[in-house]
DNA sequence: ACAATAACTAAACAATCGGTTAGTTATATA
DNA sequence: TATATAACTAACCGATTGTTTAGTTATTGT
């Protein structure tokens, strides 16, 4: 029928998507996206619609590439020993491209906490559900646990989960290494 | 000599500050600070320079409002349970006038995360620092605390208290009062 | 080989960004 | 009261924002 595509598009998305992670939805322009996914404004925008539509396709993205620590996680078996470990791997930032600082999942959420963005709300409170869920999971594991304490423990989980990612991006690898420690001392 | 400037620096930088609070400094433009200010353009610059200059001073304004609590903290003599006490008060959204989220000292450590802007870096610093240097005084209360601990506890603290204020703006209350009672369980 | 059509390039769009400036108004001092 | 001067209004600046569109190029089925 007619001539192909130059380009794949969940190519151009993961690029995207690890420029969001560095600069954020409002300071990524579509001046930058174009240069960094290599396609020009017409391209981006016949495939993604607008700006926020290649926002959105950036977070599928990104949550699938996490998807395979959240996997590991949800197949071991050692309990809150596990998730200590989870938390170790989502700060490792030797495993981290370019200079790619937190988590894009935690970036959005504080960024879009004042908005009213539906859409993205609803991304960040299932990614946020799904991950309590496997916490709880795992708290399970350990019999003397009752039910109250595994639900508040996870909410605290959560909470530090978040506040780990924010720190990730400021503080320093030993720091970020004391504050964890501390986080399962509690449990 | 001339004319009396028909405002109050003070006055208008106290409204600028909580409109920084509430959007952040990018998605905070010069029209909503004329609006909110009540003053135009010409004697917001007359007065502060240029954008950058309005965020600092708010920034200030910020750290003034905040120095009660912080007095409060550095009066006290109940070692971590007054820290416990502060991280009540930090959060208490029934104080905060106009739907205010989180802190805007940690809001703008977030947000200039990946920046290279020097003065507002500078103001992060020493607020951190200076929180911490109280911190590490109320754990010297405990005899039973090393040094090494309490340099390792006033560590966690800061960031606890870093993920709080992030948390304030996206969970409820009853979340992050479980994430608070978990902080102190081990202190 | 030709016509249909989708993907490309590049220029332009209105709106908004932070910031400036020419011209007017008010006031303290002389 | 006259004058110097600071504070005001409001239009305007170039640059950049996200988005659109007119015109060109390449590929496919017939």
């Amino acid at each position: 029928m007619a001539r192909k595509k130059e380009y794949i598009e969940e190519e151009v998305i993961e690029k995207a998507m690890n420029l969001f992670w560095r600069n954020g939805y409002e300071s990524t322009s579509m001046q930058m996206l174009e240069k960094e996914m290599g396609i020009n404004k017409f391209s981006i925008y016949s495939s993604f619609g607008n700006k926020h539509g290649v926002f959105v396709e950036s977070l599928k993205s990104y949550k699938q590439k996490v998807s395979k620590i959240f996997q590991k996680l949800r197949d071991s078996n050692n309990g809150v020993e596990d998730i200590k470990e989870f938390f170790y791997n989502s700060v490792d930032v030797t495993k981290k491209p370019n200079n790619q600082k937190g988590c894009l999942v935690t970036n959005t959420y504080n960024e879009f906490a004042e908005s009213e963005d539906k859409m993205i709300k609803e991304q960040m409170e299932t990614f946020m559900k799904n991950l309590k869920q496997i916490f709880i999971e795992k708290l399970r594991m350990d019999p003397n646990k009752n039910e109250e304490t595994i639900l508040k423990q996870a909410n605290y989980l959560l909470l530090s989960k978040h506040g780990l990612a924010a720190a990730a991006r400021v503080n320093t690898q030993k720091e970020i290494e004391d504050y964890i420690e501390i986080i399962f001392k509690n449990l």
